[in-house]
DNA sequence: TTCATTGCAAAACGTTTGCATGTAT
DNA sequence: ATACATGCAAACGTTTTGCAATGAA
């Protein structure tokens, strides 16, 4: 008879495949992320977990570690600090980010790949490309531009 | 007859054309910029200019104000410090850097235009998307994957 | 003359690191 | 028991700011 385990099975199991440690601030901090669905910055993060689960600079490490490990994905969205997605149960995509209120909105049909694939075609010194960085930025219905 | 003028009008008239004063700094930095055609990052540009031309916060005080009257183009290259390029003589394009020797290949023909019209249409909160951010990494051929 | 611009120094900010303690394996 | 993970505090590099002096118009 099995064990009944809990609804952080998929995160108990990213951990291990990636051979970290199963820790209770690693999984509540990729269950914070799982469940927000969006990018959190990484000062929403601080701010939801302060005194509760990790220390700044635990936060900082874990989220770069598990950024290295594809867990989360770290990313620049012109705010001035990294924001961070889970990752395992999410296709690749971009945001569209309004610059006024901040709104996200997830991005999930781009055709960059084969833009990238051209790019590697065109392209004189370079062969191998790996990764891109795409964001779009605007005002969202709610904030027309000035 | 007319004044005749250095190689410099076009950065003279750029300034003027957006309310600028025209001091030697500014002219000194922007000539800096669009001499070496491919993104300076600002400690490059610190460090090319320390002691001759700005001190390091007007260098930032500048470029900011330039970044924000179109004159140059501000872009975060994943190195930690940010980016600058003349942009008055250049349409508008995209880069291609490697993470391992930071050499910048330029991307002229890059169909995202298209695409961002494509985001727009999809988007259910946004009618305004004003920018974007697009980078590709990879390695070049000189620095092979390790 | 007037107001934008600059240098200098200090501060603010996000992020990283050293080290002793704690904890998952 | 061992190696990895964490908290705390201090350091770091980048960027911003206050203010008095300078310089373009």
């Amino acid at each position: 008879m099995e064990t009944s385990h809990t609804k952080e099975d998929a995160i108990v199991e990213s951990l291990r495949g990636s051979g970290f440690r199963v820790t209770r601030g690693r999984v509540a901090l990729l269950h914070l992320l799982k469940k927000a669905r969006k990018p959190l910055s990484i000062q929403d993060i601080v701010r939801t977990s302060r005194g509760k689960t990790m220390d700044q600079a635990t936060i900082y490490r874990t989220l770069s570690d598990l950024a290295n490990a594809g867990i989360v994905h770290r990313m620049d969205l012109n705010t001035g600090t990294a924001h961070f997605e889970y990752t395992p149960d999410r296709p690749h995509h971009h945001h569209l980010v309004c610059t006024d209120c901040g709104v996200i909105e997830d991005i999930e049909d781009c055709a960059i790949e084969k833009l990238e694939k051209n790019v590697a075609r065109n392209s004189k010194q370079f062969t191998n490309i790996y990764s891109h960085n795409l964001e779009f930025f605007g005002h969202c219905k709610k904030c027309p531009a000035a």
